[in-house]
DNA sequence: CCATCACTTATTGGATCCACTTCCATGATA
DNA sequence: TATCATGGAAGTGGATCCAATAAGTGATGG
């Protein structure tokens, strides 16, 4: 199964093989991660697992109890809000740095990735991996014009620490935000096409500090069904 | 020596005493890392060495070619810069979030880390631990008083990636620049006593896009000096 | 005299081994 | 019957072992 193509050292793969599994959904929140069964699984010894494990812990998205293993998180309603603040401001940053310097390659690009969310949303439900892959690349694009490889390296880690299939239910049952989130877009790339830095800012803020909100609230209700029902 | 009070995994306090050694310049810019040399040091095994080590290139502080060891990470004049515009953005946020949220009690703390580096100003260089503790303590109060713990991480990783004795140097040669340090801190101090979030951003970003400043002047000429000298 | 190639050596990366901790079930005892 | 002790099973963390890779070194041929 993916018999690891060699690129480099093998624990970067598992890591990256085990945060795939986690982001999709594959593994639940939760779930706890068992070294053996990671490693049979990838055909390896339990030693590149544990590395990969720590990796991951340190990037906030599972945690290890000592000799008690390892669960894939579940972060706090709270955390979710806090993170969202962090991550308004950064890609508020970059989207300000965007608006000198993206091309109109890039501007197509951004148009075209909304297209697609916009289609996806009077179709079908949202949640699929197409219109999560779609909304990825939209920051991401604005991420690469922003052009500080610092800035999107943070960006990154924000969002690896919440898994992305989460993220995708809290917008696939709600139509509403799933057009307040395409509106939000198109702010962005109106004040990007406008060179405007200030106002890209401000929409870019305005737009993640939204889906924050969202987010936060999807927790809340998991965490009462988890921990009530 | 330091023999490891049992608190919590031994990788852990292997990466912590590895970063103090990093930092604190007893491990110098641009030195292999030996596995088997730090192991022999700590009393342990390679294995915790190794994933200690693998969590510091997580973290940027070092780089490791595959089967060519680790060395302590040489920074681009050109990654400073950037890396310190995202921190002063972070660093902004802290301030701005801070001025509302600050008690009495911690500005106190300033202006009592302040003096002792004013103090220390007058008296010898300012590349003694003190100051650079004093500087670190400055810092960390605005994040506390911040009150969002996923700021203080993002900042902490940011500043865990250039090792501090670097930054302490930049400014112990610099009497001017250690004048207008602690000007800049107490206009902070003012603007956060005043309990204005504008002007406490605005202070801290100058601030930090000051050190910024100096800091990637640094490194350009010691990169002059390293690398055609 | 210099370039090249085989060989040696140092060092890393992954696999295996062992000890220790935790959890769970079973049974003894008040 | 409830509670606590005890033993076993599962799983992790660290140590050790082995294979694979890359630098260094000396011999050989042009």
């Amino acid at each position: 199964m993916t018999p690891h193509t060699d690129e480099g050292p093998l624990v970067d793969d598992i890591a990256a093989r085990i945060r795939a599994r986690i982001m999709n959904g594959e593994l639940a929140i939760g779930k706890p991660l068992r070294q053996a069964a990671l490693a049979a699984e990838f055909g390896v010894s339990r030693t590149p697992v544990r590395e990969a494990l720590r990796q991951l812990q340190n990037g906030g998205l599972i945690e290890m109890q000592p000799h008690r293993g390892a669960v894939v998180r579940v972060p706090a309603p709270w955390e979710v809000r806090q993170a969202y603040e962090v991550r308004a401001e950064l890609e508020g940053l970059a989207a300000r740095r965007a608006a000198t310097r993206i091309t109109e390659r890039q501007l197509a690009e951004l148009r075209e990735h909304n297209a697609v969310l916009h289609e996806a949303a009077e179709r079908e439900a949202g949640g699929s991996p197409a219109t999560t892959a779609a909304n990825d690349c939209f920051h991401t694009v604005v991420c690469v014009a922003a052009d500080n490889p610092w800035l999107s390296r943070m960006i990154d880690r924000i969002n690896e620490s919440f898994p992305r299939n989460v993220s995708s239910l809290a917008l696939a049952g709600d139509e509403r935000h799933r057009l307040e989130n395409i509106r939000q877009h198109e702010a962005i790339i109106e004040a990007l096409t406008a060179r405007d830095p200030d106002r890209a800012d401000d929409a870019m803020r305005d737009h993640v500090i939204s889906s924050g909100e969202h987010l936060t609230a999807w927790y809340e209700r998991r965490s009462q069904t988890v921990f009530h029902g």
